[in-house]
DNA sequence: GTGGTCTAGACCACG
DNA sequence: GTGGTCTAGACCACT
């Protein structure tokens, strides 16, 4: 379920920490869901159990999950609402670096937006059940 | 001219380059332009020399700025169009990333879209005044 | 396997690229070998971390070689045919140099065509015998 | 008579020493000639004087020209044959050094005669007067 | 353990 | 004065 790039810029342990941030927004784990252990996990990802840990760790810090002494680590029971508003501040502030990047670039605005639309309109049009959902 | 955050997460050396990078692209270097001195840098910015030294070797390898042998560093004359190509490359794979990081958040195109369009709306109204100033 | 010579007017740095690069030509190291790592090498060649890294840091720029993250450095996959090709290269632009320092200082091509082959003849006549070695 | 490089790899006081060295073979300069003074050249070359220096110095040190207090610097009356014979030297230096180079690199000792004879012919066969003297 | 960044300070060649 | 190389030693993030 869990793909990691082992070549990517991105820590490893950022992107588990994507992924299951990612399959609790998608509703694949549940509030207090189990999460697969840490060691089951490093096996099947290929990847250092301390890497697990620490991504584990940090979404603790971040109350995503929750430990259980003994037992292992659970999804918390934080509304969806919550994550994704956190999801839009995340989004909010790369937007703003990326205006201010641009800016200092010499880019105008209407540039950036050009290139924006166009880079939107090339990913994936696919949509999901979710976004079919009748407002 | 430029400004180091100390406490960012961003490498000075990084910091220095993006900010010489920009003003580059900005037209305040231009071709043939004698940059400041490593140490004279190094002590305005109060950074060790190494590191300048360090942001003005890569700057060397990527084309940016040449040295001349006992004299200095000098900004390349590489057409500005050249720059400008590259810069829009840059900015196009942030794009590319800003989407790739919505999507896998679960915030749909629209949603992006519309957050995009209100903070270039937000941003800076004051540039478009300043550019209507008559001379 | 590597020897600095710390007399060398060759930066050392530059003695452990071109060492290296050797070695990988030869098909000592062959793709995705991890290379020794900077510390280890570093007390190898009784050298300072930082001329390690400097070198390595250089060979990733160019493609030679890559790094995992927490991991080391490997040899890059590239084919040899791009090393091979690459080696001609630079061993071109050397003879050409030498041909421009030769014509400069006014010996001849015939004079120095002649050199040319006493020396070539000269080196090792060794491996002729090795290469004809029965298994 | 003298054209400097400024981007040229090899420092400007070599270049110096090399066309002055060349002009002494060609016999532009003849032995006991007065050379131009240091600030003369400086000018000309448009070159600081303390490059100019280093030049006269060096070559000086090697014997091949040498100065008369408050009058400037002179031609050496060293023969043709010497200055010939050392010319000799350091390309045969180079030649081992080239052939050391490409036999590290995998090139073998044919695959080099090849790439030297192809350059040497692309070189300008233009042939000076002295070449054609009868033997 | 790995490499990456940074500081402090030294010595060198070049102009 | 300029940049280039090197050492020593520190702290950091990642695995």
């Amino acid at each position: 379920m869990i793909r990691i790039d082992d070549n990517s810029q991105v820590p490893i342990y950022q992107q588990i920490i994507e992924a299951i941030h990612h399959s609790i927004l998608a509703g694949i784990y549940k509030p207090d869901h189990r999460l697969p252990s840490i060691r089951e996990l490093a096996v099947k990802l290929k990847v250092n159990p301390n890497t697990i840990a620490k991504a584990y760790q940090e979404m603790s810090n971040e109350g995503l999950i929750y430990f259980k002494r003994g037992q292992g680590a659970y999804v918390s029971p934080k509304s969806s609402d919550e994550l994704i508003q956190e999801a839009e501040m995340q989004i909010t502030k790369r937007i703003q670096e990326l205006v201010e990047t641009a800016e200092s670039m010499g880019i105008s605005n209407s540039q950036l937006s050009k290139l924006f639309n166009s880079i939107l309109e090339q990913s994936h049009p696919t949509i999901s059940k979710n976004n079919q959902e009748v407002k």
